[in-house]
DNA sequence: CAAGAATGCGAGCGACCGCTCGTGTTTGTC
DNA sequence: GACAAACACGAGCGGTCGCTCGCATTCTTG
């Protein structure tokens, strides 16, 4: 049973197939980013990098696998960055600060790594990655949930619940709008998304510091 | 010059041939509905409406035209079913009963024809399609700002379009978690986002009537 | 320096997709 | 019923895309 399963490890790579590798997933960050992923073709990932198809099947099996380990290094630069998401409570915040720098966190990542928002919100992407994505989504959502419990005490979980969803979907289009402009108007934008959640949320709050 | 254009007008239809053409639009919206614009494949299209490849093909010049009939009969319908989107204003009604008819009018549309979300919201749509989506959404901005203007008195155009265009991403990140549900806690969902856009907006009206 | 492994190339295979075309069937008109 | 136009079919053409394979090159290791 055990010799059954094929174990693929014994690859040893190189240092210049680790550089090909970065090379290769900074081409497809690129490339996904500007034609989203079932459009983008590997043959223009491997032409973006300046390498052959072949070379490129050298060190992802399919076209998933590109996506699939690029998200799995932005997820993890995303926890090394931030330590963990949304740091569970602080009761000492205020409703504007801990949304706030909760938004800042997220706007600062995302408009860093513009691909991860392409790879999660295009509708396109294919089993792994959408599983990927529907895993960050909930781990997203509980902790969204954490953070609201505590914040609104007279809240039922099925409201909290759904609270979280609107706080999640209200970010995710205040994203696209910051994404969507620069300079100024980002900032203007950004601070749009806070005033959009703490207005949200103000009148659910139980009697926090920092209400109008 | 008048006869260098070629007037494709001398196609006549039978009864049969509009009955095709509706079945296949329906078909259409199906597909597109579930698999998305790109991955909606012409002979899936056809399978769907019972009918072969050419069939289809006999109606429409390609892929590309039957999406933008079926746009242009959906932009029809919702025009025919609302008169004019968002009647621009109403001096005595309050912030919540503008808000609240506002979304309920364009919730009950989307909910009957989710392929216009489809359709809209993919990132995928070529040329033709996204023209008549920057369209409608230049028109549905501009219609905002207008209903803004008269409830915001106090903004400048800057604002007023920065704000139209957050009601409008907070509208959208609605409608999908809305169609993501159904029977109470859809309602409950189309709630909530009547409550986001209320509070988001509150603090800037005027001495509006309703206020909390 | 040899030998083997890792890296690199690019023509091309198989599958799918948008779309066509030759042919046969149904419908409207006289 | 005769004729033409509209409708219907489905095999298949041209093109793209994901991916492979045989072979050349570079690196590591003893």
């Amino acid at each position: 049973m055990s010799d059954t399963s094929e174990q693929e490890q014994p690859r040893r790579r190189q240092a210049r197939g680790e550089r090909r590798i970065a090379q290769l997933l900074t081409a497809a960050a690129q490339v996904f980013c500007t034609t989203g992923y079932t459009a983008a073709s590997t043959n223009a990932i491997a032409r973006e990098a300046g390498v052959s198809p072949g070379t490129l099947y050298q060190f992802f099996p399919n076209k998933e696998a590109i996506a699939v380990e690029l998200g799995d290094r932005l997820m993890h630069e995303m926890r090394e960055t931030y330590g963990e998401v949304l740091t569970p409570v602080d009761p000492a915040t205020s409703l504007e600060e801990a949304v706030g720098s909760a938004v800042d966190r997220f706007m600062a990542f995302n408009t860093e790594h513009p691909v991860f928002f392409a790879l999660m919100h295009g509708p396109d992407v294919p089993g792994r990655i959408a599983d990927a994505h529907d895993q960050l989504h909930t781990t997203l959502i509980g902790r969204i949930e954490d953070l609201l419990a505590s914040l609104l005490p007279r809240s039922s979980p099925a409201d909290i619940t759904r609270t979280a969803h609107v706080c999640l979907g209200v970010y995710k289009a205040g994203l696209e709008l910051v994404l969507a402009h620069e300079g100024a108007e980002r900032t203007a934008y950004v601070q749009e998304v806070k005033n959009v959640l703490t207005r949200y949320l103000q009148p659910l709050a139980g009697d926090r510091p920092g209400a109008a």
